[in-house]
DNA sequence: GACTGTATCAACAGTGTGTTGAGTAGGTCA
DNA sequence: TGACCTACTCAACACACTGTTGATACAGTC
């Protein structure tokens, strides 16, 4: 991959005022229990039937004391999404590579592959960095970004594919990218989510591969 | 379009226990006004951010007598979604009729057209609707019947076009069309509401129809 | 002129959030 | 040892919001 440009892939930045509001103790164990909680109640129900209280009692601590952890039931949320995102763009680059080494449809497949497995795992959590992605503007913030460095990518890719002649020109790169992303985000969340209508879980990476390679390398001739 | 199958195209049901308890009195106005003023507030803030109370002083009448016009908060978006929703769909069988009447390329600009320019004059109350899904189950199931309806159609124009022999065989045809419909609801949500990475106003039609035309007519043979 | 249905709201009950202020418990250094 | 700091904890409070109750006013009938 090194004659493909590399995007712009900095790390999720250490969130801000995030967690606790001091440093160190053995109040460690509270904290990762407060996580913990959210976690498994982001399983069976929305953030917004999730009080406070409730992640509070599950980590054994009373409501006040819970805020001495974190500011927020939201700020809960974001440190957990935070982790989840690292942990999807973890293999970015040698993903970037092998989509390189390995040609268009294995590499292709392959890194959407990955994207998707990080997330199916936790439906919950998913649902509830969507759901706070409408109220929370820090949430706003850090899926762009994540968003952003996908789009990066695969603009890198269309224009390379381009200018070796294996992709035929059209609309601009970048613009192709965010749609393209766009369909992937809005698609698997659906699948994830089990919403109606939607693609079948294992039907959802089959299609959108056809679409992004018909959409890249594929010119319409409509007769 | 005598030709094209059909695609069950039922109007949007009128709204269960949605609108006033009982009927008829001159407190139409009052009905009237809290939908206005949910429609003004709604190009201002998020719903989120909009109380029973702001809806009530809006209107000129106190809390509890909102609660004589609608149940919740929640109903009054979900009656100016109906009916925004109704207006959006309205042209959809001449739309389909010039489809096939145009050819595929102007057929499906006009028919995107039409549905992008029904919600562009209100982006605030389409975030609304998207906001209250997160929370609302009928929001949920009114929107599911909304994109069911589109999928519909687009799964009947694929399968014509490869029945004619102008659109090369591959995915399902009705999987194609869900994956297409959900790219185009993300894609124009995201531009409406300006998020970044965004597709500009000016150019989202441009680049999702072609993504479209390759999708449905184009075959990738990458190399 | 008693009756019925529309329309209105003060006052209440309940659930959630985030803050205050008063503490306890352990370590550290004089 | 005891004064002192810092991590940590929570009862009680102050708000903001939702949805309900019960009383009331006011129209039109029959």
């Amino acid at each position: 991959m090194a004659t493909l440009p590399q995007a712009k892939s900095s790390p999720a930045p250490a969130a801000k005022g995030r967690g606790r509001r001091t440093t160190r103790a053995s109040g460690d164990d509270r904290e990762r229990a407060i996580l913990e909680t959210a976690e498994r109640l982001l399983e069976e129900r929305p953030l917004s039937e999730i009080s406070v209280d409730d992640l509070a009692k599950g980590a054994g601590i009373s409501r006040p004391t819970f805020y001495f952890y974190f500011p927020s039931k939201d700020a809960v949320v974001l440190t957990i999404i935070d982790r989840l995102v690292a942990d999807a763009g973890g293999g970015r680059e040698e993903i970037l590579a092998r989509l390189a080494d390995a040609g268009p449809q294995a590499g292709l497949r392959a890194s959407l592959e990955n994207l998707y497995a990080a997330f199916r795992s936790r439906p919950g959590v998913v649902r509830a960095g969507s759901d706070l992605r409408t109220t929370n503007q820090e949430a706003r913030d850090l899926w762009a970004q994540v968003m952003e460095g996908w789009v990066a990518d695969v603009t890198a890719v269309i224009e390379f594919e381009r200018s070796r002649g294996t992709a035929p020109p059209g609309q601009p790169a970048r613009e192709m990218a965010i749609a393209l992303v766009q369909m992937n985000e809005r698609a698997q969340y659906a699948t994830l989510l089990g919403e109606e209508p939607s693609l079948e879980g294992d039907r959802v990476l089959d299609v959108l591969i056809e679409i992004w390679l018909r959409a890249i390398y594929g010119t319409a001739e409509p007769g």
